[in-house]
DNA sequence: TAACCCATGTAAACGGTTACATGATTTC
DNA sequence: GAAATCATGTAACCGTTTACATGGGTTA
């Protein structure tokens, strides 16, 4: 099963959803994990409901277009339990900074710090949302019980991911940074 | 600038390289920022030889088939010199164990430990060789002085990045792990 | 001479991004 | 009734992956 399909399938575990809404979920549900546009969206959930893993029913709404509001269906829940149980590969890292970092050395200290600060403000932005997410989060998790099959665990633990990334992240090029503010000028490194 | 384009003028702004060889060394160097294969790399040195970042020569050898030895030209290192200090969108995570995280509530908890334990052993066989390969390098950067200048910089700062991505990543799946393993079966979660 | 390996390449299929398109509804 | 918005969708392009292809070289 492609990535998509088990991200969408995933969303509508919890609760039916039209392809707006997945798209928005999407984003900020899942935005530490993928990532995609509702081009994608359409024709993916098209192709899922003709394989019977989803359904829909046509929303009318009073001040607004009508949305198709897709929901799981017990096969759909199937191939999502399968698909999560399965080992799969280690996710390849495409990090477009990183590959610049690899070239560091023949930029100007000055210039290369205002990349990796600007880099860094994003991180620390992103850390900042998933602390207070994963707060919130927790607790009604415990409020709950703490439960391994409520869908709170998934979230907790997703979240916990996104945290960890961004701290690492936003750790690391403060590193960087303060090598780079240490000595003034270089060989290699013009102006 | 395409990304894979900035990684192969990277690796021959340090030393000229065969199709062969880039392809080597964008796994073993720069495999914690990028990932491509040979069917992508020749044609895109073709292109930048086309625009004059790279030239070749062919370099006949005593027992093996003639390569092409591929340089960074003047024109190739002023390029890579001006990517390398853009600013640059954040890339965005795309991982598939993070995906499947997000409906973990729906897996058998000792099906998603047996995932997760993978997943874990093989962040931390890289976690491992991150450690020793960083110690070799800094060794050689601060034997060198420690110079900005240096591709031991960027080396060091790149290697940093990779090991602080695969010991967070390690955590957490210890983290998850441990919850998993708390609570022995839960509703939600089927055998 | 047949089988194999190595360095180089090409072709087809797939997934993702960007840009364009449509019809309905509200606002100006 | 013109412009803006919303939900849905389609099309073209581009990068990546997978599979196939070639020619020189050595080994059995």
């Amino acid at each position: 099963m492609r990535v998509l399909a088990g991200a969408l399938l995933g969303l509508l575990a919890r609760e039916p959803l039209s392809g707006t809404e997945l798209n928005q979920q999407l984003q900020h549900r899942l935005g530490a994990a993928w990532r995609a546009g509702h081009s994608q969206i359409y024709p993916e959930l098209a192709r899922l409901e003709g394989e019977g893993a989803v359904s829909h029913e046509v929303l009318p709404q009073p001040d607004r277009p009508a949305m198709k509001r897709y929901a799981l269906t017990e096969q759909g829940l199937g191939r999502l339990r399968a698909w999560a149980s399965e080992p799969g590969e280690v996710s390849a890292v495409r990090d477009e900074l990183a590959v610049k970092t690899y070239s560091l050395w023949l930029v100007n200290p000055v210039a290369a710090a205002a990349v990796l600060a600007a880099h860094e403000r994003h991180h620390a932005r992103r850390l900042a949302f998933y602390e207070g997410l994963l707060a919130e989060l927790e607790r009604a998790w415990d409020a709950e019980g703490g439960a391994l099959g409520s869908p709170l665990f998934a979230s907790v633990a997703l979240v916990r991911r996104g945290l960890g990334y961004e701290r690492e992240y936003t750790e690391w090029c403060r590193w960087v940074r303060a090598r780079l503010a240490r000595a003034p000028t270089t060989p290699g490194a013009p102006a």
